[in-house]
DNA sequence: AATGAATGAGATTTCATTCAT
DNA sequence: AATGAATGAAATCTCATTCAT
């Protein structure tokens, strides 16, 4: 009976619930990610949604407040892994300022990759969200681009990257992430992943470097065939 | 009920008839890409719409099939534009290839500015239409793309542009073009149409034109400030 | 095309629609009390009413907000008859203030009758209301009961009634009113609707009426057999 | 199994187990009678009673069947005391045929006035119950108002009171009793428990007693001010 | 005895579509 | 050509009840 006792009886109990309730939401989200990006969100009831989780509809409500609940939650779930995986990805790219713009790049590519179905939701139901779901996926948004304008930022005053705006530039970096998830379907005959991500990076440091600092990129420059 | 007598019928007050047609086409049209951007085709009712466009419901229903096929009027009527005007706009550059490229994109961006409201359509409400329609609308994009494709194709083979996948160039240069209609809310504030597309066209070039062509395009690969 | 060639065309079209909202209303209103009566507004279905009334569900929202909104409606359709038909009744009755009281007891009596459905659910189903709805609810009841207030007040300074607690004795005499309806179906077998009015009024009669005027009203305090 | 094995078994755990029972279901039907007064019963989730009452939901089923269950003992819960307490009182005030009439009626709003909340929902949820449970309760009202008939019959065969309906009487002094509890929001601000139960006695031995019986109860027959 | 996660039937409400006028 | 009242299928969400722990 005594406190410490109880913190014994609580802890494990009270942690596998957690642990639990963690499970079951992001069943939820896979579930509900898969369905709105092939059919669109509306297209999506409740019950199809249960019945993709395996779960009743009475459930989702237990983890989530309604459909537009669910729905926000998958997309600050892909956002809160761009806020997690991207910085490590640069702090493990050296300090190159091309390696670590272009590190970003990749693991931008790579978050998308790995939420497909929830990134193109970011793009295409966003008016779905009520006014506050937009506002903090806004908000979302702009955090998870700052490492890309810092990065630009910084190769612009190091004087190897051309003096661009670098608002537009990320903004296209972006898209460009973006953009493998939007045509993946189209993509993903003509080429893979890694081909996908080479490709835009090349574009992309074309556009980006001095003259005359291309000769030590050369390698990165080369447009494969 | 020959032909000759539809003929005979169309000169005094058919005509007549069919301008209204088209006006009152074109008024629920705008009507609809105004309301389905502001919220998404799904939160906008038919009463809604009727009441932007300041008719009755019912009239709607003899001008269009449904919503659906309002909606998939509202993405064509886009996507006709830019099979009218880009290839118009081209035909006007002359014969240097970077004009002409330029002169392609620029048409482009000109064509989603002027129909802001419906392009976002395109990318967010796609998921929404019948299988037919997602069918069509894929051919009408894939045709209207064709000449930028055909454009930088011309250019690799004359030797001004890099060797670039011209499939992966295009998509980013639509991407780049339709990014001005997702993200004006927020590019409006920063530069206006004519610098976004300046910018964004300084950035391709850089990206594309072959070192030994640098000289003669000096002008447009110099990032303005 | 004169104003008032408008106002003519206007007019009746307008005139008869609003005749037709006006009898729907009053049908849908009819059917809620009646079903709402014998089961409880919650227990009624939206499905069920609209059956009842011969229409579909999608009607009703045409005409009220949602079914809170009904509800109250019926409710403030009572506490309106009382607005109306309780004063009349009292100015028809003369100058004498036992007649004047007797008068408006009956008016409320008969507005019960007429409304027994309805009148039922004022006291049952006040907290299903909202918040603004309950107001409005208490802020009609006080003012139906005003008249009652006034005559008891008048015929005490008059002299002819004892000195009892207003308040009190006006809410005995609507609860005695409402009793009607309440248990109806217990008295109806017993007696009829005049029985009850008469009953009441002797013996509400004997208990305000001071000693020294009973002689003058010695009929009207009889208790029959 | 025998009758007796069971009463070997009552008394030495079994009797405390049934303490903490009667315990647990009185604090249920208090927390069901107070939520279910204030927001109506169907506005009360079981969820909502189980918080209210510190108990899981799970726990409810142990002791009662279901919802209507617990709102059926609630209200039988009220009749069950007017049934104990209402003869006792009787009982305890002598023999003079007013005073046990007057004794009578305090002791309606006595228990009333203890089970504010679950009094109200005799009126108001009756509706909510099954046919059984509306029988019941029925039975169990006509039950718990018969004191009130026979004292009623009792003091006009005496004499003291007027040739009254007395099923009408009866009915109006239990609603007057209610009225307690109906209104108490508004009365409480007037003036407290004593003076409403006095002042309503005092109206009804006005209406009741015999002109020639007067005299002897003057006192109750005052209208204080 | 007690918990609370899970179920699923059922309620309210919306809205695309029709059709008499 | 134009209206808008009327329909009813379908969607979201709630909540009484069960049952494994």
């Amino acid at each position: 009976m005594s406190s410490a006792a109880h913190e014994a009886d609580l802890d494990p109990a009270e942690a596998a619930r957690q642990a639990r309730a963690r499970r079951r939401s992001a069943q939820l989200m896979t579930a509900a990610a898969r369905l709105m990006e092939r059919d669109g969100s509306h297209a999506v009831s409740m019950q199809a949604l249960a019945e993709e989780a395996g779960v009743s509809v009475g459930l989702i409500y237990r983890y989530f407040g309604g459909k537009d609940d669910l729905l926000l939650a998958v997309i600050v779930n892909v956002l809160d892994a761009f806020a997690i995986r991207v910085p490590n990805a640069i702090a493990a790219a050296g300090h190159d300022p091309v390696d670590r713009l272009m590190a970003a790049f990749r693991s931008y590519c790579e978050v998308i990759d790995q939420h497909r179905n929830a990134a193109v939701l970011t793009y295409r139901e966003s008016r779905s969200l009520s006014q506050d779901g937009r506002q903090r996926i806004k908000e979302l948004e702009v955090q998870a681009s700052e490492p890309l304008r810092a990065l630009l930022a910084d190769g612009i005053e190091a004087g190897v990257l051309a003096p661009v705006d670098v608002e537009l530039v990320a903004y296209n970096l972006l898209l460009a992430a973006h953009g493998w998830a939007l045509k993946h379907w189209y993509f993903e005959r003509t080429f893979g992943f890694e081909d996908y991500v080479t490709k835009q990076t090349t574009l992309a440091l074309n556009a980006l470097i001095q003259p005359r600092y291309r000769r030590r990129y050369r390698k990165l420059l080369e447009f494969s065939t």
